[in-house]
DNA sequence: CTGAAAGCGCTTACAG
DNA sequence: CTGAAAGCGCTTACAG
């Protein structure tokens, strides 16, 4: 019977009891200490296995100084686009060991804050940021002034000042529109996204591709609306009613084409033969979208693991230069456009 | 200028220097205590303040034998549905004052006990778990022996022993049939799905279903697939060859329902018109999908919401009856069926 | 090779 | 009302 209590948790000193020696001895053969000869570590180990002796980090790291516990705080986990980014993220932590402690602002600062203050009293010993809009661009730095290395993702904020792990949002819309104006496209719509870096950043791409092919921009063609399908389908919507005709759009991302492609399919249009639609980001949904997504493809879940590894790096050398991991991203083409 | 050096960090020692207090003053402070009179107890926050002091909630909690981490571990981020009761869970722990510890099995059994023996050690003082399919039955109580309080998500783990917050799966199928039947559905499919007791309540309420109209179940409509959208699209693409002429199926769930809508699309066949289709979850996605959604909501935003207030009811009453939260599903009717 | 001692930053009785 | 002391579970020099 291995009924080991609940009621008071066994400890280095009751494994240190058990194996007959001092608990001094028991915490170096717990981290593997080559002080300790084989006979006597296999004692402890023994005694501490048959006590089902748990290490408390708690105490262990606040007698070191240290933490394996890591921050990552996510401002839009209803979009597949972060929530794989996330996976990317958690993939890489846990197998450096670290735990992660993760926290969803929902695109609030406020809560961002507070959160923010959770995980700094929590210990972490890191954190990777993807900051909701609002976030003034001094965070980044008043966070590693409390000691904590930072990765910031997916939006800048602000110039320089730390690590950061994003996609060329500018060259990638380039790409989308690159192609569907040497596909003949001379009116090509841009559908939703909320004021920020990412939407400026796609949108110069956007423009600069019109110009390279000499092609004025129209304002009527740019429909905001917000980043969600609900935005992609009122967006798509205003756009043929207020602009017949009209044969092509790039999407914010790749939730605003699914939204879009609802609106399309309402009016009895396929998108790819009636109309070409560009998405952004390539979530795994959208390679069977109905019709599959033509998308910029931006690796989401490398995306994740890439700024895992950069703040990894950071943690183990404070005094690295800065990393800007930008990918360049891949227009993939399928049905859509 | 408050530029704290960051070498040494400011404990309640600096603060109570700086208060001239001790430092057991400044700890009854910072709880609130009744104790300390109002202008000590001012005193003691302006030195706080000008230090820039932030507790230590390691050291706190070492001491006073509490932790306010909960430990939080999804089987699969990659599916919305769980990304979604991820967010339910986050914001409902994060609102009662707890930080959560997140980690991804992805479906993996070895990785599941690694990452919990991980949160074990953290000293987590509560655990929702969305379980891996192949996790042992016994699991949970097993987490309950370490002392920590367990609430079980989505899959069923064997009988009892533990708090579960779920939906009524086989109920929420036998709807959806139910209403395919009574619109003179006769050949129904089911698509999609991997072995578990998920899957056996699903098909029990679509047995249930045909019985109930007198329908015999034949088994060449069964398709199984990965609950994935690759999985939805193959599945449909088998059955469209497989069963020439027919036109209904139900799915495992909305991200099969979306390869199905491709596999149909495909074909240039429309859900809705051309053929009956509905998914299961009501995902935020499948509300503008193209065309949008029939499906089975389980509201999973909410579902996660409820399984943590389940966790905190737990946490503050360890003697609590134990509770079964099931969601008894509704059928929404949108385009596709 | 192993033990005794100090201490990480806090809380909690216990005096006064 | 406030201080001195002990102790949460561990690690880390330091002796021997």
């Amino acid at each position: 019977m291995n009924t080991t209590p609940r009621s008071r948790s066994v400890t280095i000193m009751d494994v240190a009891a058990e194996a007959k020696v001092s608990k001094s001895t028991v915490s170096l053969v717990l981290k593997n200490s080559p002080l300790i000869p084989f006979e006597t570590a296999e004692r402890v180990r023994a005694a501490a296995s048959r006590l089902g002796y748990v290490v408390n980090r708690r105490a262990s790291q606040l007698r070191a100084g240290r933490s394996n516990t890591i921050a990552v705080v996510i401002n839009d986990l209803m979009n597949p686009f972060f929530a794989e980014i996330l996976s990317g993220i958690e993939r890489r932590l846990v197998d450096a060991g670290y735990v992660v402690l993760m926290a969803h602002t929902n695109e609030n600062p406020e809560r961002q804050r507070q959160v923010l203050q959770a995980m700094r009293e929590q210990g972490a010993a890191g954190l990777v940021l993807c900051p909701a809009y609002g976030t003034p661009s001094s965070l980044p730095e008043e966070v590693q002034q409390w000691g904590v290395p930072v990765v910031v993702m997916v939006r800048t904020l602000g110039p320089g000042g730390y690590d950061f792990a994003g996609a060329d949002n500018e060259q990638g819309v380039f790409d989308a529109a690159d192609h569907l104006l040497r596909g003949g496209h001379r009116r090509i719509a841009f559908l939703g996204g909320q004021a920020g870096v990412v939407l400026e950043q796609r949108l110069a791409g956007y423009r600069r591709a019109l110009a390279a092919h000499g092609v004025p921009p129209d304002p009527a063609l740019l429909i905001m609306a917000n980043p969600t399908h609900p935005g992609g389908y009122e967006a798509m919507t205003r756009l043929l009613s207020e602009q017949p005709g009209i044969k092509a759009a790039l999407c914010y991302n790749d939730i605003v084409a699914f939204g879009a492609l609802a609106a399309l399919g309402e009016r009895g249009l396929r998108a790819g033969p009636d109309f070409s639609l560009i998405g952004f980001d390539n979530v795994l949904a959208s390679a069977l979208s109905n019709p599959p997504l033509t998308t910029v493809d931006v690796h989401p879940c490398k995306l994740g693991e890439e700024a895992a590894a950069l703040l990894l790096e950071r943690i183990r050398n404070p005094a690295a230069p800065q990393q800007n991991h930008v990918v360049r991203p891949n227009l993939l083409l399928r049905q859509s456009g």
